[in-house]
DNA sequence: ACCTAACTGAAAGTCATTTTCAGTTAGGTT
DNA sequence: AACCTAACTGAAAATGACTTTCAGTTAGGT
């Protein structure tokens, strides 16, 4: 199994969890393939590689890695929650196609000035916002011309 | 039964879509009460108004009033999907509280130029996003400062 | 009044996610 | 190294949002 980054473990530990064999190949998963994925993917992803672990160890493993902050947890437009690493100090957004679902992460966050007004001028304290953008890769505007079906 | 906007129903007869007894109460509902809802709350409030229309058609009818564009979807951070009326010509995100929920719209996006950097730097045709910034209102801090619980 | 494609609700089905529960284990303590 | 126990596990059952099916019903054009 995967090496996992001891700053990780250290993570785990501080806010008193242990690091298990099912969240040890669920972080590996992270690591090595650094893209995101739904709890069943991610299920049916370990299966294959015969990790042995169960479906609710999945779920209940990507709850606790998003509450120690190792993951986050993006709603997509058709409803599906995906989770992908917390790349530290990295501030990231999606550019999603919705013919093929490819997803190109930037960065380059326009956000700050405009949390800043509304806290002024709601009295509200931002902690956090979720920012998708949807659109149609070069290929899928190609294939739409032509007549194809997409999602 | 409320009134709908007679823009509103050459936008449903334009597309081939009849204006039923349950589309009807459910764009009254929407345009009554001006606000979020998901598809569960909304079939409640329905049954409650004794309109007489099933889950199975709140549904189906949400679906089309989004094709349409006289709704939109909005997928919030806890995963669940609101629907709300698409104001004309305006653009509009939210800010939602995590402590009790509450939501407040603002105008004033300053993605445009983002999306169109994005668009020469990918090749992406960029058609639409969807942002909600997450905080907690005045009074949720106040509380959460008196130890009470939250979601 | 008639016609018919668009539409309806009830019931059954699907599928992601959560809960329950009887054991198992990580990792600190003696 | 054996021990302790709170954190954890997987399987199975439960939940709950949403979709499909189907036998009728209706809006709205002719």
């Amino acid at each position: 199994m995967a090496k996992i980054p001891a700053e990780a473990v250290e993570r785990l530990h501080s806010q008193g969890y242990k690091l298990t064999k099912p969240r040890q190949a669920i972080l590996a998963w992270f690591f090595a393939e650094q893209t995101m994925i739904t709890a069943q993917e991610l299920y049916r992803a370990l299966v294959q590689r015969k990790a042995g672990v169960g479906l609710t160890s999945v779920y209940r493993n990507l709850e606790v890695l998003v509450e120690v902050g190792l993951l986050r947890q993006v709603c997509f437009h058709d409803g599906c929650q995906r989770f992908e690493l917390v790349q530290p100090g990295e501030h990231q957004h999606h550019l999603i196609c919705s013919g093929c679902g490819r997803v190109i992460k930037f960065s380059g966050c326009p956000l700050a000035k405009l949390e800043r007004d509304l806290e002024t001028t709601t009295g509200f304290t931002v902690d956090r916002h979720s920012l998708q953008i949807f659109g149609r890769c070069r290929q899928c505007q190609e294939e739409s011309t032509l007549g194809n079906r997409s999602i």
